[in-house]
DNA sequence: ACCTGCAT
C-alpha cells in the first residue's frame, strides 16, 4: 500500500538531532547534485557520511517539502573530501575544522583509522597532545560503537532506537554484552520477539541445546505472561509452553527450570492444587503483600468508640444523611485497620470517601489520599477537597535507564508518615504496585481500597482487588443502590447484564441505549461520523463536544486511528483560517479534539480569571485553540484552562475525537458512541463491554455487530488471571 | 498478536 523510493547522497550538514532517541533533520546532497532535507532517525548522523535512504516524500505544513526515512543504509565516509566534512562539522569532540584539515592533509584517507587505531600517531601534528589524542580517539570510538551496534540491529531488521537503548543501558560495550547474550532483547525491556533474538543467537553460533537459550525461553514464557496479568504459571503449563517455543523436548526445559531456581531466579510453590512458578520478583511481592495485610490486620485498633456521634456531626456539617451501606463505611474505617470498599458507578463511593476523610480528620489521624493513575489522583483530590497524589509519586518512585529497576524511596526503612491511607480506583493497582505501597506503611497505619472490581484490570500482573475481597479476610462494604441514574435506565441494567454475563438487550425500545447493526467495520466507521457530525446533534440534541467515540482497538477500519482521521476530516476540515501543525505521523489542527497521553506536571496553564497552574494527566481533553504560526508552540483549551505546549511537549498530546475504552477509563461522558467490531482476542472481554457502557451517563450508542457485543460478554477471561493472593490469605497451607 | 500505568 505504501508508496516508498529510495534517495542516495552525502550528509551535507545537520540541522537538528536529538541525543536521546536520534530523531535528525538534516541536508543531503544527492548524487544528482540536489539538495533534499532529510527526517528521520539517524542516530549520530554526521556530514560526509553517505547514506542511501528508504522512505518517502511528505510535505510538512511549515517546513516544506521532506524526505520522511524509513530504512537507511549508511556509510563512514571513505573519500578525503567526504572524511574532511566530517571531521570539521564537530561531530568529534576535541576536532575543528582546523584540526580536520591537518589531519587530512597529513593522513588522507586513512585518516579515521588512524584516529580508531593510532591515535598516537595524532601527536605528530602540530598542537596534538598525546592527552587530547586520547580524548579524540575516545569520542570517535564510542559513536564507532554505537554504529556498529546499530549495523548488527539493522542486519535483524530491528528498530534503530533500540540501539539508544541499549546504549543507555550497556554503554559502550553494549554490542558485546549482545553478542554475548542475545537473548536479553526478548521480552520485557527491549520488547523484541523471542523468535528474533533466537535467530540472532543461531546466527552468532550459539547452539539450540545451550543452557542459556532454554533459560532464557523459560524466563521469556514468565515474563510474557506476566505482561498478560499472570503473577505465576502452573509448571506443566509453564514447561510445555517453553518447550513449545523451542521446539525441544520437556527434559530440557526441566533441567533449565531446575537450574534457574537453584539461583532462585524462579520460585516454585505449591499453590492451593497447583505446583505454581514465579519470577522471583513476583513471588516476594506476593508473599510481602500476603503478610503485611495480615499485619494490618491484627494491629488494628477499634477506635470505634463515639463514632456514631462523630458520624451524624460530619452528615450536618455536609448537609447530607448517609444511605445505610455508606454509613456502615463510614463507620468500619473507624473500627478496621484495613476496609475494602466496592461499587459501579453511581453508588455512591465519592460519598463514602469524603465522609471517611471527614471522620479521620476529627480522629486526628494523619490521612494520604492516592491512586495509581494521575487522572484518578486529580480528580480524587478535587471531589475530596484535599490533596491526593498517585502511588507512584507518593512512594517517590524512580526509573533508572542505565539499569531498567524501578525503585521507591518510601519503603520499610522510610516509611510514610500518615496514619490513613485512602486508595481509589483499586482496580488499577497491580501485584507489585502493591507490595511498595504496603512497604510504605508503617504497622497500625489504616488503609482504606476504593474501587470498582468490574472494570478493566491493571496493566501489570496481579488480581489484587478482587483476591483482596474474594479472601474474605478483610472487612468489605459493597455499594450496590444507584443514586445517580434511575432504575429504569436501560445504560445501568445492560451494565449489569453484561456484568453476569447476559446479552445486553440490542432491542432498541429503551430510550438511552442504542444498537445500530453494521457488520462491516467501514460501514460502521461511515455509521460513527455520520452519528457524530449530524444525527445526535441535530435529532437527539447533544453537542458534539458531549459524544465521545469509544472503540477498544487502535488498529483497523473502526479503531482510533482511522476513526480519528476520518473524524477529524468530517468535524474539523482543513480551512484556510485554521493553522496545522504536523507532528510524526499525526496532524494536528487548531479547533481539533485533543488528549494528554502522559502526566506532565509541568505544563503551564491560565484561567480566564487569571489563576495560573501547572500539570496536565494522562487522560484530560481539550480543543487546540491556537497554533503558533512558526510551529514554536500550541495553546489547548482544557476545561476553561488554557495550557501552552511547546514543540517537545507534542508528543504527549494525540487526536482523541475517538479513543480506546481502556483510555476512557475513569472518564464519563452524557453521550459515548461504541464501536463494537471484532478486534485481537485479548480485547474481546466483558470488562472492556462493561467499562464502555458504564461511560454512558445519559445516551449510549453501540454500533457494529453483535457477534461481537456477544463475545465481549462472554468472555471473563481476563478475570482469571493466575495469582497465590487470595490462596494465601485464606491460610493457604494452613487451610 | 493486543490493550495499558508510572517515573526523571
Amino acid at each position: 500500500m505504501e508508496e516508498y523510493s529510495t534517495l542516495e547522497g552525502t550528509v551535507h550538514s545537520i540541522i537538528f538531532q536529538n541525543p536521546d532517541n536520534g530523531y535528525t533533520v538534516l541536508r543531503l546532497l544527492t548524487d544528482e547534485g540536489e539538495v533534499v532535507n532529510t527526517v528521520g532517525c539517524l542516530p549520530c548522523a554526521a556530514p560526509g557520511e553517505r547514506m542511501l535512504l528508504t522512505g518517502r516524500m511528505e510535505v510538512h505544513p511549515q517546513h516544506g517539502e521532506q524526505f520522511s526515512v524509513r530504512d537507511a543504509e549508511r556509510r563512514m565516509p571513505a573519500e578525503e573530501d567526504e572524511i574532511l566534512s566530517y571531521l570539521s562539522s564537530g561531530a568529534i569532540k576535541g576536532v575543528g575544522p582546523a584540526t580536520a584539515a591537518r589531519m587530512v592533509e597529513r593522513f588522507g584517507s586513512e585518516t579515521l583509522d588512524v584516529i580508531e587505531r593510532a591515535p598516537e600517531k595524532l601527536t605528530q601534528l602540530k598542537g596534538v597532545t598525546s592527552k587530547r589524542a586520547m580524548e579524540i580517539a575516545q569520542s570517535f570510538r564510542s559513536q564507532m560503537e554505537l554504529r556498529r551496534l546499530m549495523e548488527f540491529l539493522a542486519r535483524f531488521e530491528l528498530p534503530i532506537v533500540l540501539a539508544m537503548l541499549l546504549e543507555k543501558r550497556y554503554g559502550g560495550t553494549a554490542l558485546d554484552v549482545l553478542r554475548e547474550n542475545p537473548y536479553l532483547l526478548a521480552g520485557g525491556t527491549f520488547g523484541v520477539e523471542f523468535s528474533t533474538a533466537d535467530e540472532i543467537a543461531i546466527s552468532l553460533g550459539i547452539p539450540a541445546d545451550s543452557a542459556c537459550r532454554v533459560e532464557a525461553a523459560v524466563l521469556f514464557e514468565l515474563d510474557h505472561n506476566a505482561d498478560n496479568g499472570h503473577v505465576f504459571l502452573p509448571r506443566e503449563k509453564l514447561i510445555d509452553a517453553t518447550a513449545r517455543l523451542l521446539e525441544c523436548g520437556c527434559e530440557q526445559v526441566e533441567r533449565a527450570l531446575d537450574d534457574l531456581m537453584e539461583r532462585c531466579a524462579v520460585v516454585q510453590e505449591q499453590v492451593a492444587n497447583v505446583t505454581a512458578c514465579y519470577l522471583r520478583r513476583l513471588y516476594d511481592a506476593e508473599r510481602y503483600a500476603q503478610r503485611k495485610i495480615e499485619l494490618l490486620l491484627s494491629a488494628a485498633a477499634d477506635q470505634g468508640g463515639g463514632v456514631e456521634e462523630l458520624i451524624g456531626r460530619i452528615e450536618e456539617e455536609q448537609g447530607i444523611s448517609y444511605a445505610p451501606a455508606q454509613r456502615q463505611a463510614v463507620e468500619l474505617a473507624a473500627r478496621q485497620g484495613v476496609l475494602l470498599l466496592t461499587g459501579g458507578p453511581g453508588t455512591g463511593k465519592t460519598t463514602s470517601v469524603r465522609g471517611i476523610v471527614a471522620l479521620f480528620r476529627r480522629m486526628g489521624l494523619d490521612t494520604v489520599l492516592a491512586a495509581p493513575t494521575g487522572r484518578a489522583a486529580k480528580r480524587m483530590g478535587e471531589l475530596c477537597g484535599m490533596e491526593a497524589q498517585t502511588i507512584h509519586r507518593l512512594l517517590g518512585m524512580s526509573f533508572s535507564e542505565s539499569t531498567g529497576e524501578v525503585s521507591f524511596i518510601k519503603g520499610e526503612k522510610e516509611p510514610l508518615e500518615a496514619d490513613a491511607v485512602i486508595v481509589d480506583e483499586m482496580s488499577m493497582v497491580d501485584l507489585m504496585l502493591m507490595a511498595a505501597l504496603l512497604r510504605a506503611l508503617r504497622p497500625g497505619c489504616r488503609l482504606v481500597m476504593v474501587g470498582d472490581p468490574d472494570q478493566l484490570s491493571a496493566v501489570g500482573a496481579g488480581n489484587v482487588f478482587s483476591d483482596l475481597i474474594r479472601s474474605g479476610r478483610i472487612a468489605t462494604v459493597a455499594l450496590r443502590e444507584i443514586f445517580r441514574q434511575a432504575e429504569r435506565s436501560a445504560i445501568v441494567r445492560n451494565a449489569h447484564a453484561v456484568n453476569e454475563g447476559r446479552l445486553p438487550a440490542l432491542d432498541n425500545d429503551q430510550g438511552d441505549f442504542f444498537f445500530l447493526r453494521r457488520r462491516d467495520p467501514v460501514r460502521t466507521a461511515a455509521t460513527i461520523v455520520e452519528l457524530v457530525q449530524t444525527r445526535l446533534p441535530e435529532k437527539m440534541g447533544v453537542p458534539v463536544e458531549q459524544i465521545q467515540v469509544l472503540t477498544p482497538t487502535h488498529k483497523g477500519e473502526a479503531g482510533t486511528v482511522n476513526l480519528n482521521r476520518v473524524l477529524q476530516a468530517a468535524l474539523n476540515p482543513r480551512r484556510p483560517d485554521r493553522r496545522e501543525r504536523s507532528w510524526g505521523e499525526r496532524l494536528f489542527r487548531e479547533g481539533d479534539r485533543i488528549m494528554q497521553t502522559k502526566n506532565d506536571y509541568d505544563v503551564v496553564w491560565e484561567k480566564p480569571d487569571g489563576t495560573v497552574g501547572t500539570g496536565m494527566f494522562n487522560g484530560d481533553v481539550g480543543r487546540i485553540e491556537q497554533i503558533d504560526p512558526s510551529g514554536e508552540w500550541l495553546t489547548v483549551n482544557f476545561d476553561d484552562r488554557l495550557a501552552t505546549y511547546t514543540a517537545d511537549q507534542l508528543s504527549e498530546i494525540d487526536l482523541a475525537y475517538a479513543m480506546t475504552v481502556h483510555k476512557a477509563q475513569g472518564s464519563e461522558y452524557r453521550c459515548v458512541v461504541l464501536s463494537a467490531v471484532n478486534a485481537a482476542p485479548a480485547l474481546m472481554v466483558r470488562g472492556v463491554l462493561y467499562t464502555a457502557i458504564t461511560r454512558a451517563r445519559e445516551l449510549l450508542i453501540v454500533v457494529g455487530d453483535e457477534a461481537a457485543v456477544g463475545r465481549m460478554t462472554e468472555n471473563d477471561r481476563q478475570q482469571k488471571r493466575y495469582s497465590g493472593l487470595k490462596w494465601r490469605l485464606r491460610g493457604g497451607e494452613r487451610a
